[in-house]
DNA sequence: TTAATAAAGGATAAAATTATCCTTTATTAA
DNA sequence: TTAATAAAGGATAATTTTATCCTTTATTAA
């Protein structure tokens, strides 16, 4: 067969992650501003979406999203731009997820049943109820302030690193 | 406010499961298949989609790749259909994830890093990583046949249960 | 050896998610 | 009080995922 073209395999789907990316996205600007926003130091969309490598515009949207639900404070004009009142409670990961994508991992049944519960289960419901359970305890429990220290210690990252350049 | 209008809310992002909708109903489908499929018996793809209750078009999809990577045996022609070989060895979870999304729930970075690792961890990387592991026992250890017992004795289920018309 | 059956495969359509653009609104500082 | 700045909001575009349709190929049984 020396003619073996290369075909494209439309048929299989290949993305599913554990959150949607605005959902990666909004918890990634909410760490960046967490550790690097104060009230006389706020952040822009511009700032936010280079600090965490993600699109301008979805940044912004995601942005909107949050301080409409009330998670990060903002300011618009001159020296506005995106903050977190250091007086407010610390906000859980449990909280940005549900103001992005209501949680769903954690709400629906892990093979699509409409209904699936500890009554009607489906194939796979005991399995996935301790794994659930783990996921639920780091989102309800972890608070993005809880996180920030390590990101200022530089022992975790916002974003990927670029090779060096020579 | 008397006159307030229901707007669409185009913003936010309501799906994110942890496997895709492809992923999900192979699970199922490779699940009836081994209770209800021999090559004496085998099922169409009518059938696996009613029974499983899956868009019928998408269901061949999804058993054609079932297929191609050999989870599944299946046959053309009057009397065809799909089966399970009995002789064939028990199939993993894992095996079906793979066949359909390449298990990027477990591969992948939960914040959506190009790299993420131990080394250079994002900031929930160890948080995720005692879920991502329960998970993946789960997925390399449970097999179909695993859980076929408790779906013949009726314990647990394949689709969710109509209202009974009065 | 032919008609009927059923999966395989290719192309396309619909829906959902991600991403972008542009106008409006609020705020600041000159 | 006006120009500049920056977020908010609305509409739309691109991409990905899900779903559908139709033709081809293989198999069976008459």
């Amino acid at each position: 067969m020396q003619n073996s073209e290369c075909r494209i395999l439309y048929t299989c789907v290949i993305q599913n992650d554990m959150f949607t990316k605005a959902c990666e996205n909004a918890i990634r600007a909410v760490l960046l501003i967490t550790i690097k926003g104060r009230e006389d130091k706020k952040l822009s969309i511009q700032q936010i979406a280079k600090a965490i490598d993600s699109p301008l515009p979805f940044t912004a949207k995601i942005l909107q999203t949050l301080s409409r639900e009330g998670l990060v404070a903002s300011a618009k004009g001159p020296n506005g731009g995106f903050y977190i009142d250091t007086k407010a409670k610390p906000i859980t990961l449990s909280q940005v997820v549900r103001a992005m994508d209501e949680e769903s991992v954690l709400t629906t049944c892990a093979l699509g049943l409409k209904q699936c519960s500890d009554k009607q289960p489906c194939p796979i419901h005991h399995q996935v109820k301790a794994y659930k359970n783990q996921l639920s305890k780091v989102l309800h429990k972890k608070t993005v302030q809880d996180l920030a220290k390590d990101l200022t210690d530089g022992k975790t990252f916002l974003r990927s690193h670029r090779k060096v350049k020579k």
